[in-house]
DNA sequence: CGAATGATATACT
DNA sequence: GTATATCATTCGA
């Protein structure tokens, strides 16, 4: 059901962020129990990638946990406003690390609606990054927590999109990546009713 | 379309 | 140590 550290530590990680599609990210924060299913992701492919925090291998307090293991979460704040959730994967000292850009509620519903202040669930509940982030209570001082404790994991519930319901394309807002904003690292599916 | 909003990285003194 | 530009976004006009 948790996702394992084997899940995390394998190094393509490009298809992790497809494999992540359908999985179900949950948090237990002040108490409150909140799961999503994940249905867009977005790969950063470390040393190589110019949209990559780390790219050219910088190593810097922030970006430090991409640098740890695979399991490991990396959250920042962007905009001076919002916090955004990244999975690291692969070896330690390899910083690759999967954005969790997009889901679909699961448990907890109304403590989201409440963390978000809205009154219904729409898409614009977990319908960005940013929304995501606030919806299930993750902040920065999450940043470094293993996915295998009792905060914050992964789950699998054996949800799984076939081909042709999965999406690809570049990834959003990376402009200053230059050749790298085109890669076709985004990936978004559409779950039709497909999940519990 | 544009303001909000603050940590972080980088380039200076 | 201090200054300044930048940002893996969101919301409301």
């Amino acid at each position: 059901m948790k996702l394992t550290q084997e899940f995390y530590l394998r190094d393509n990680v490009v298809e992790i962020a497809r494999d992540l599609l359908g999985k179900v990210l949950c948090t237990r924060l002040d108490a409150r129990l909140t799961k999503i299913v994940i249905t867009e992701t977005e790969a950063y492919a470390g040393e190589t990638d110019k949209a990559s925090h780390t790219y050219g291998g910088r190593r810097t307090k922030r970006t430090e946990p991409m640098y740890g293991r695979g399991g490991l979460a990396y959250v920042y704040l962007c905009y001076g406003i919002h916090h955004l959730f990244n999975v690291v994967t692969n070896v330690s000292g390899t910083p690759h690390a999967v954005l969790i850009r997009a889901g679909h509620p699961c448990v907890g519903e109304k403590i989201m609606l409440t963390r978000r202040n809205r009154p219904v669930a729409d898409v614009r509940l977990l319908g960005g990054p940013g929304s995501l982030t606030k919806a299930l209570g993750i902040t920065t001082n999450l940043t470094g927590t293993s996915l295998l404790g009792r905060q914050v994991w992964i789950e699998d519930h054996g949800i799984t999109p076939d081909e042709s319901s999965i999406a690809i394309g570049p990834r959003i807002g990376v402009d200053y990546a230059e050749e790298d904003a085109d890669c076709p690292y985004r990936f978004v599916a559409t779950l039709d009713g497909r999940f519990s």
